[in-house]
This record gives C-alpha cells, sequence and structure tokens, in this order.
DNA sequence: AGAATTTAATGCGAAACGGTACAAAATATG
DNA sequence: CATATTTTGTACCGTTTCGCATTAAATTCT
C-alpha cells in the first residue's frame, strides 16, 4: 500500500533521508539559527521542494522533533527490557543516551529536543507541548519499569515510583545539557555510573 | 572613583538597567531569535549607543550571560550557608533556583544559561565557555559544602562528595528544562523535594 | 498521443537583519 | 567663548531571510 501509484512527476529524493540530514542542520545550529538555505544544502533539495515536502520551517523542525522523539521512546523501550535488573536498565537508558549525545566522540550535541527546542519553547506553544510530552512520556514509560521494580522486590516498597523515574530522567537532562557545554565523555559516563547507583541505591543485588 | 567626569555628552541610560532589560530578552527569545530592534525597544537604546555600550549583538549576550551567571553564584553562596543543615541548604538551593525559573508564577523562562545559551554552545565557542564554567562553578561550590558534611558527619565516610554535588545540579538542571517546557510550579516543588530527599538521604537528621 | 497532475529548478521580491555613517546635542577643558 | 570629546538620533547600506510565482520536466490516466 506504499507505492500506489501516484499521478504526477515521482520524488527525486527520499523524505525520510531528508528529514534526517535537515535534524542534522537544526541539532547543530538549532531552530532559530538554522537558515532555509543551510537546510537545503544539507538535503540537496532546493526551497520550494522542502516546502513542498514538509511545510515551512516550523512544520520541518516539528518533523524532526517528533521523528526524535519517537526513536527515544524506542531506544528506551529497548534499554528498560524488563528481562534484565532494574539497575542494568537504568544504566542502559544513560548509555543509550550518550550515545546519542556525543555523536562521534568529538562534537556535542547533546539532545536535540532539551538542546534545542527548550529555547523555542517559551515563545513556540506548538514546540513547547512536543517537548513537555517528550519529557512525560519519557518519565511515565521510566515509572512503569519502577512499578515494576516494587512488584518484583527490587524496590523497597517504601519506593516511590514516580519520583524515581522523574529523577532518573533528571540525571539524562543534566547528561544532556552537559554534554552540549562540552564536558567530556570520561566525565559524563562518570555522571550516568553515579546516578544508576544513587537511583538504584535501594534496590537489590541479585 | 565612579563618578571621575568623563569629557563628552554623558550617557543619559543606566547601562546596568539596560542590561537587565536586555536579558529579559534574551531569556524569551534566546540569542538568535532576539533581533536589535527587540533589544533596543526593550532597553530604549537606539542600535547605536547599545553598540557603543556593550558592543555587537554577540558581546551584550555574553555580558547577559557573565552578569547572571554572578547573581547565580550569589544566589548559591546564601543557599549554601553552612550554619544550616546540609538537607536544608540544598533545598534552599533549589527553591532559589525555582524562584528565577518561574518569573512570576506564569511565565516559565527557565534558567537563562541552560535555556538559552545551550543551543548557542555548539557553535559559539565563547559561549560554550561560558556555560562549562558556569556549570562546572556550581558544581564545584556544592562539592564544597558535601565535603563538609562529610566533615561534620552530615555524610557518612563513604559518600563521593563531588559525584554528590554533580547529581544535586543534575536535578536543578532539570528543573530548568522542565520549567521551559512548561511543568507546573506544583510539579516542580515535588521534584525538588524528592530531589533533596534522594540526594540527603543518607544525612543524618539533627 | 494528449490531457492532467505532480515535482523540480530558477529566480524573484518584500521584509527583516546586523551594523554603521553622519550630524546634532551635551558636556569638560583650556 | 572656542575646542575637544563623547553620546544621541536619524537614516541608511548591503546582506540575508523566508516564502512563493513561474516555468520546465516527468509521470499517469484517458
Amino acid at each position: 500500500m506504499k507505492d500506489e501509484k501516484k499521478r504526477g512527476r515521482p520524488r527525486a529524493f527520499d523524505a525520510k533521508a531528508a528529514l534526517g540530514k535537515a535534524r542534522d542542520v537544526f541539532w547543530d545550529r538549532g531552530f532559530a539559527a538554522a537558515s532555509l538555505d543551510n537546510l537545503s544544502a544539507a538535503t540537496n533539495l532546493n526551497r520550494p521542494s522542502l516546502y513542498g515536502a514538509f511545510g515551512d520551517k516550523e512544520d520541518l523542525y516539528l518533523d524532526t522533533l517528533e521523528g526524535y522523539r519517537q526513536d527515544g521512546m524506542n531506544t528506551l523501550a529497548e534499554a528498560l527490557d524488563p528481562s534484565l535488573p532494574l539497575r542494568d536498565n537504568i544504566a542502559r537508558v544513560y548509555a543509550g543516551a550518550l550515545a546519542i549525545y556525543l555523536h562521534g566522540e568529538t562534537a556535542a550535541r547533546g539532545c536535540l529536543l532539551i538542546g534545542t527546542a527548550s529555547v523555542e519553547a517559551v515563545q513556540h506553544e506548538r514546540v513547547r507541548e512536543v517537548l513537555g510530552r517528550s519529557l512525560n512520556d519519557f518519565d511515565d514509560e521510566i515509572e512503569k519499569r519502577m512499578r515494576l521494580g516494587v512488584e518484583r522486590g527490587e524496590l523497597p516498597e517504601s519506593a516511590d515510583p514516580q519520583m524515581l523515574a522523574r529523577l532518573a530522567s533528571a540525571v539524562m537532562h543534566s547528561l544532556a545539557v552537559r554534554a552540549r557545554a562540552g564536558d567530556s565523555r570520561e566525565t559524563l559516563e562518570a555522571i550516568a555510573r553515579s546516578g544508576v547507583e544513587l537511583i538504584c541505591g535501594s534496590a537489590n543485588n541479585p
């Protein structure tokens, strides 16, 4: 049902790949400082094609955010594989985040949402909505795992799954900011390790 | 030594007040989206005056960041008053942060540095430097208090002051991001309370 | 083959951008 | 009072910005 022959001239580009290139531009420069020329050059699409395929700059940006969000949720779900101990789950969440944030050892781009959507969130309601929803969904997914941890006895009955989840996310938010501030991989990994220890400190060791 | 009579026409504005107004513009819009017209309107200074007093837009932005940074360090020092218990200190750090981030209940601006400097940090080295230094100095100041806590027996000997400090900062970074994402005061205060509990959980109650 | 439809490429155009030249105004100095 | 010096306000310059109008190309439908 994807290759119904459409009636006009066929597209000469892969929209998904173009979206990925655009995402890199926004990731490096942010929304406001990314010009249509930058985006056009990176995607190899001239402006009318960009406009036709994705709408205006804000639409394109929101599309990249939504894609990033969904990728992130998938990565998170994998990291939280419930057949593993809670401690491993959280460690995997941070490792997955750092793999994205550090982007090939050198240039530290941090998190696309935290790093670039935060600025726009105050003035652009739609951006704020995506950012807020992303953070909340992330919290909720971790909270589910925390609840499971209480049920299983990995965490004490007295543990507050919602708050533990929000604090687990908080460590990740900090990693995102610090990556963009230029912190080294070693520093970030050390923070991640300590975060796991603090969050899962009350978790049973098998 | 401040009112040495200078030779030309005297300034008709207070540079410090103007810097405060400019800061508000950057806080709401970020660096890239803040136009000189915005800044000129907010400060009641025409562009040549702005330029003469502060340099170009990037210079002005860096000035506001540096001012914000120093204000933040002062607020932090007050919050960490060593005559108070550690737990109170950390709670005061978060309360002080939220007072700034929430800005009069309604509009949530978050942290100027985390919210607006993070985006520019990748491309602007001077911004990245200020951001990195700010985060590190903050960590270091909290770390000092943690060390004192260990000496005093507020924290166990096994505690790692550096890592505890970085995680205490992490909670604050998360508050900054979440404020900008639109989270309510109640949510943020709950996270702050849980953060205090988690960080200072091992601290003695007097 | 020809009409209809969709995409591609060129290029434009109005507005906004950052920054500055220039002259008038206001003060200190001699 | 004249001169030097600094700030102020107007107006402007060249560039870049985003978005679109227009025309050419590629494909399907009839």
